[in-house]
RNA sequence: GUCCCCGUAGCUCAGUUGGAUAGAGCAACAGCCUUCUAAGCUGUGGGUCGCAGGUUCGAAUCCUGCCGGGGACGCCA
């Protein structure tokens, strides 16, 4: 164990096992090592003696000794035994003092990805609601994993600017306000900077007229006609269109920033615009669309598939684009300015048809470059107690605003009740609070299987017991006072001494278990698997601490070592917290 | 109708890609605060993994068929 391992603790422990598969001339890759599921026996196992005997024509149990013996002699084992063709191995202190530390470097990608991921989905002029949170909370996430792998990551927000419901919200102010100087026939400017109503104006508007759109075909035809008017260039609704935008844009970063949600790119549906015409005449001559029904489409229907999947639209009857067409032309723009390797559309799964014809078309076409992976990261919806989706209590949609105040204050009512951080300034606790309020919602949200539906509720999110993102908070700001109690006393951390019972062990399997997470994190594209190992690692350590007075301790050199794995733990904790999108207060 | 997803403890969910005795939290019950933050820690009880077949040394996990829930299926996003 002289040279600095690379890798994780498991695919270093595989590379061992598969060695000695290898030597007993069996196939090394079923040499694979995973974590026990019996940890009374041993800390991680081997489970391929049972195909590899069977391929040698030997009894498991025998193929198994052979390759414990081959094993035993390695230092990165402390014991080595076979229960049936299992192969149960306990490690070494040294391997787990040495793996134990965060070390994240040795699993970076060693030709790291171009990845965009599209995720967000806010649409202009439409507040944010719940069902908004699942996409920015679990993007962010995969944002921060990939990055950590060091992986070339652009997190692009895509806003829905560009649609039906932009041509709603302009026709609907047309009605309303119809002296606006946006309106008067053949007006090229110059127009107002500043949008003609407020944020608040705004949140009522598009629920107005999406009602009346359902209810009036007059209204429903006006606005598909402004929508048409919009994308061609019309120059008033075009400034009416870019007010509106800056100023839903300057509100939805407000938002995302409260949930510690950070995009790269704020491009949306009509940063595309200018591409379309390009994209959609290249299809035509290259001869891959047609006229159907009135609307310009592309075949994508494979020969495989196993239901008829429909063609996509380019072009609808009246004109206008929809978005498989400004999907399309994102790509033209991606493949353009990064030619990712890889692009995740972090998306309701409900979209699944949509976006298989967007890659579809975008391959067939010769938009993307057939090495181009795309992949839809579906999720969920977020339903309420009774199974359905999410509705306040009087019926509404809830605003992610008023969910975020909700958890908020909830948190900041804990912090009064349990008089902890009263020394500190009233912004400081608010702070705190916000915090504690983003974790409830993120953990909550990441520590669910990304597909399935989930129930979103409040109240139990917000008593903050048990396996939740407070409880990870809690966790880790206890054990950062104790460093800071020990700063404070003169008391340092030293060297690591070879753990003293099962609980301390754990600890450092735990952390040393970290790479293993994220790698496997990042392969299902499933954050869930960070929440569940953070959740793990907290409560692992919890136990510790309550078992093992540190600050206490009369041995200098225990007291250095727990200090040490203190700090470790904390770092880890925060690390994986981090990856979560979730930020660690210093007090709470 | 066709296709996709889901079904695990009273409730909400995990389950390391086919491994041994299926795990957490909540709720219930019993303990632990002159001791580094009790938003905590320890313990107890609670399961035909929707049902029935099949593949396999071995199935909650893979295959088939049912039952139940949700979703998608060309001019909304």
């Amino acid at each position: 164990m002289a040279s600095i391992p690379t890798g994780s603790l498991l695919s270093r422990l595989t590379r061992i096992v598969g060695d000695a598969f290898a030597a007993s001339g069996a196939d090394p890759a079923l040499g694979r090592v995973v974590v026990s599921n019996r940890p009374d026996l041993c800390d991680v196992q081997s489970n391929g003696a049972f195909a590899a005997a069977k391929a040698l024509q030997k009894a498991p149990p025998e193929f198994a000794n052979e390759v414990a013996e081959r094993l035993r002699g390695n230092a990165a084992f402390r014991d080595v035994s076979v229960a049936g063709a299992y192969l149960n191995m306990t490690l070494s202190d040294a391997l787990l003092m040495e793996e134990s530390g965060e070390r994240l470097e040795a699993i970076r990608a060693e030709s790291p990805l171009k990845i965009i991921i599209d995720y967000g989905g806010a649409n202009v002029a439409k507040p944010l609601h719940v069902g908004h949170l699942r996409s920015a909370i679990i993007g962010e996430s995969l944002k921060r994993i990939c990055r950590s792998l060091g992986h070339e990551v652009i997190g692009d927000v895509h806003l829905g600017d560009w649609g039906l419901q932009m041509g709603m919200i302009l026709h609907e102010l047309s009605l309303r306000q119809p002296g606006l100087p946006y309106f008067a026939p053949g007006a090229t400017g110059p127009f107002p900077e500043e949008a003609p109503v407020t944020l608040d104006e705004l949140d009522e508007l598009y629920p107005s007229a999406s009602a009346k759109s359902k209810s009036d075909p007059e209204f429903l035809a006006a606005s598909r006609q402004a929508t048409a008017l919009l994308q061609q260039g019309h120059p008033g609704y075009r400034a009416l269109w870019q007010n509106i935008v800056n100023l839903s844009v300057s509100d939805l970063r407000v938002d995302y920033g409260t949930l510690d949600v950070f995009f790269d790119l704020w491009y949306g549906e009509s940063t595309v615009n200018d591409l379309l015409a390009p994209m959609v005449q290249k299809i035509i001559d290259d001869g891959f669309a047609y006229e159907s029904n009135g609307a310009l489409v592309v075949d994508v229907a494979e020969a495989s598939d196993k239901s008829e999947i429909p063609p996509l639209i380019l072009q609808k009857s009246d004109g206008a684009v929809l978005y498989s067409t400004t999907d399309l032309a994102t790509i033209v723009l991606r493949v353009k300015e990064t030619n990712p390797d890889l692009i995740l559309y972090v998306i309701d799964k409900r979209q699944s048809l949509h976006l298989v014809q967007v890659y579809r078309a975008a391959w067939k076409t010769g938009i993307a470059p057939r090495t181009l992976q795309m992949e839809h990261i579906g999720f969920g919806t977020m339903n309420g107690t009774d199974g359905k989706p999410f509705k306040t209590r009087a019926g509404g949609t809830m605003k992610l605003k008023d969910l975020i105040q909700l958890v908020t204050e909830r948190a900041s009512a804990r912090i009064a009740e349990a008089e902890v951080a009263q020394d500190l300034s009233e912004s400081e606790r608010a702070e705190i609070a916000r915090m504690v309020g983003i974790a409830t919602l993120k953990f909550a949200d990441l520590s669910n299987t990304r597909i399935k539906d989930y129930v979103f509720d409040v109240d139990r999110f917000s008593s903050f017991e048990g396996r939740t993102g407070p409880y990870l908070l809690y966790t880790a700001v206890r054990a950062k006072s104790i460093l800071r109690k020990a700063a404070e006393r003169g008391f340092t951390a030293g060297a690591l001494i070879a753990p003293r019972d099962e609980v301390e062990r754990n600890v450092l399997l735990s952390l040393a278990l970290l790479r293993d997470r994220v790698l496997a994190a990042f392969a299902s594209r499933g954050p869930n698997e960070i929440a569940d190992y953070a959740y793990d690692l907290a409560s692992l350590f919890a136990r510790y601490y309550h078992e093992h007075h540190i600050l206490r301790e009369e041995d200098e050199a225990v007291r250095a070592s727990s200090l040490e794995l203190v700090q470790r733990a904390v770092t880890t904790l925060e690390l994986a917290l981090d990856l979560l999108g979730i930020e660690v207060p210093e007090r709470m």
